[in-house]
DNA sequence: TACAATTAGGACCAATTAAGTCCTCTTTAC
DNA sequence: GTAAAGAGGACTTAATTGGTCCTAATTGTA
């Protein structure tokens, strides 16, 4: 559906959490103040922490810290920490994998594609991501407007309800 | 997962197989050519038609044609026709659905990141998917390469097995 | 030394979503 | 009238996700 799953949402939610914090966190400190369910939050962590984004420290007065500066984490690396490489379709990543391949003209188009959508995602970090109404996300999304209009305009789309 | 479904990456085969033909083409036809489970392929054609994005022909000698030129129909359009409005996550479209967004600093930046994506695949016309390789979309996704480096280069992101 | 607080690493189950089939009805050319 | 084709949807199965829980391994402190 073209959607993050929860959990990665919940590693947003957490990162940002934790780059407004000064000192380490548990997870459940971490999953109180960012109002998560414990264990995912857990859970989600843990996957952070193999990603090597966030350092952890065991025992008692453990827990979680940024592994380096905000600035210097994108969007796309906690996504990809969470739920593995960008991927909109089978083949833009795995070549070989999808049956209609031989016959398909769009593969290396999205490709492309592909590293469009993560480029895009590449360039907001998670220091953009904490500050509430980031001007710089917001310039961003204008440097993605089209430089002179291409189409049809996406809001145009007539779709039916499907009820 | 961030991924399209199989659907959507269907409806994309076929509309490139119908920007390539000249005449109306059946469900079975276009199913064959493109080499897709022809009751998947009815099921894409449906909604696209339902999109307004093919004309349909019933009866005998029926079948599918584009609505429009082809460079007037963007990747966006194919997409949201089969599996409605693009929303990286759930707040990025429904307000007040989502539990935590009284606490969560996020919501508002995800609605740009949101938009900047949708953007980027906008600019992309059946047009341009229908031809190999093609150039438009490669110099897009050279559009979208970063000003100047942001953060870390997202390659270098380590990233250990989970096995 | 024992204990309590924490993370590590999974296993497990329930709920949701996606994918693939199939059925019946309507429209249209011959 | 019949065959070819789309419209609309129901249904089934498989895959994925979300949420829980359990058992180590670590580490500070009484």
């Amino acid at each position: 559906m073209l959607r993050l799953s929860k959990l990665t949402d919940y590693g947003t939610v957490i990162m940002t959490t934790l780059a407004q914090s000064d000192s380490r966190r548990s997870a459940t400190d971490l999953a109180a103040t960012a109002n998560l369910p414990v264990d995912a939050a857990r859970k989600v962590l843990k996957d952070l922490a193999r990603a090597g984004l966030v350092q952890s420290e065991r025992g008692a007065h453990g827990g979680y810290a940024l592994a380096r500066p905000a600035a210097n984490i994108s969007v796309t690396a906690i996504i990809e920490a969470i739920e593995g490489p960008i991927a909109l379709t089978e083949c833009s990543i795995h070549d070989h994998r999808c049956e209609i391949e031989q016959s398909c003209g769009a593969r290396s188009n999205w490709h492309l594609i592909n590293r469009a959508v993560r480029m895009a995602l590449d360039q907001v970090s998670l220091a953009d991501m904490a500050s509430p109404g980031s001007g710089r996300i917001a310039a961003l999304a204008r440097r993605f407007a089209p430089p002179a209009p291409v189409s049809v305009p996406a809001d145009s789309i007539q779709r039916m309800t499907r009820a």
